[in-house]
DNA sequence: AAAACCCATCGTAAATTTGCGATAAGCATT
DNA sequence: AATGCTTATCGCAAATTTACGATGGGTTTT
């Protein structure tokens, strides 16, 4: 990116919101994110269906859900079941609610 | 991006929701918004001073902000003044509003 | 008319994102 | 022990994003 040598300081809020904001940029993470409110959880294979996406494809969506902290997995052999991180969330909707004043 | 074949068909709502986080997705271009909020409208000089960025770093996150409907610019010579865009804004708010339950 | 000022745009480079198929890893069942 | 199911991860390719300096276009001042 020929990074600008000083690395910028921005508010800790200002950061927090742009990363959550990245990572609700894009229509899969959105759909996907509606899908677990409404029905609290899924396995990645109900998520797959969802979508005309490779399995791996989904499974990388939803590894920046959880990288953002939106999104969390709990081992349910064989499956992974997914929920929203419920702090998180509320932290994110504060954030935002802020933000539009 | 080696794209599928298939467009994928989203919601109105999820995809325009999608591109106003993806706007959001950057802390510079939160720090920008925010100035526009505090002080209701900017020069681009103004916002220029405020990062360790060059001024065609700066002016290209002012034209995605502008492309995604955030802002609005208003010649005022030899200035040009930025401010929000209230009624894309207020799209925008409720779309957050609606999406964080 | 020339010089100065303000800002967008162009061209380029590096980093990141998005997507795929293939493979691996973990657990259950056979 | 072997097979099958589910999901993550790897390796790759293409597209996009982020950043810069340089250039250009418009307006004002000299």
């Amino acid at each position: 990116m020929k990074r600008n040598l000083e690395q910028i300081a921005y508010l800790e809020d200002t950061e927090a919101l742009a990363r959550f904001a990245k990572a609700l940029g894009h229509p899969t993470r959105i759909t996907i994110l509606k899908h677990l409110d409404q029905q609290s959880c899924c396995f990645t294979g109900d998520l797959v269906d969802v979508f005309p996406l490779a399995q791996s494809t989904v499974s990388q969506h939803l590894k920046e859900l959880k990288n953002a902290g939106l999104i969390q997995g709990e081992l349910e052999p064989p499956k992974i079941k997914y929920c929203i991180n419920q702090e998180n969330w509320k932290i994110a909707k504060s954030l935002f609610e802020n933000f539009f004043h």
